[in-house]
DNA sequence: GGGCTGACCTACT
DNA sequence: CAGTAGGCCAGCC
């Protein structure tokens, strides 16, 4: 069922276009929610390809103010050595956009894109 | 061409 | 929950 789709880029410019989805879909992403690398990949097209997201983010220029703080790993957690600079600053925004942290991990079930869907429609009522 | 490295993932102990 | 193992694939020696 995985198996119509291409297991690796044919081309550079196969790899580039797919580098630009990946940007499109992490621009995608609503404030306050958050994608796991798996998903953004799948969602651009190239279900096993969850390592070049982080690769594709990098490669991004400035002027495109990506919110590459929005992506986690399938964990909920911050793919960052939790001592370094970009670990601060990515729990930074994200708790400012209102994630919230339980022991250094983010729930999915509530703030994944999807996650954050079902959570509407399935949780009690206040 | 061969080997190693990742802002990863799933499954299993 | 923590740790390990195998799989993944573009980029860089």
């Amino acid at each position: 069922m995985d198996r119509a789709e291409k297991a690796t880029f044919t081309t550079t410019s196969d790899f580039d276009r797919w580098v630009r989805n990946v940007w499109q879909v992490v621009e995608g992403i609503p404030r306050g929610h958050v994608l796991t690398y798996g998903e953004v990949a799948r969602l651009a097209g190239m279900s096993r390809a969850a390592r070049r997201v982080a690769q594709a983010m990098r490669r991004a220029p400035r002027t495109r103010k990506l919110p590459w703080h929005r992506v986690v790993n399938a964990q909920g957690r911050i793919s960052l050595p939790a001592d370094s600079p970009g670990y601060r600053q990515q729990k930074q925004r994200l708790e400012e956009e209102g994630v919230v942290f339980v022991k250094g991990s983010i729930d999915l079930d509530r703030f994944g894109y999807q996650g954050a869907l079902d959570h509407l429609l399935w949780s009690e009522p206040l």
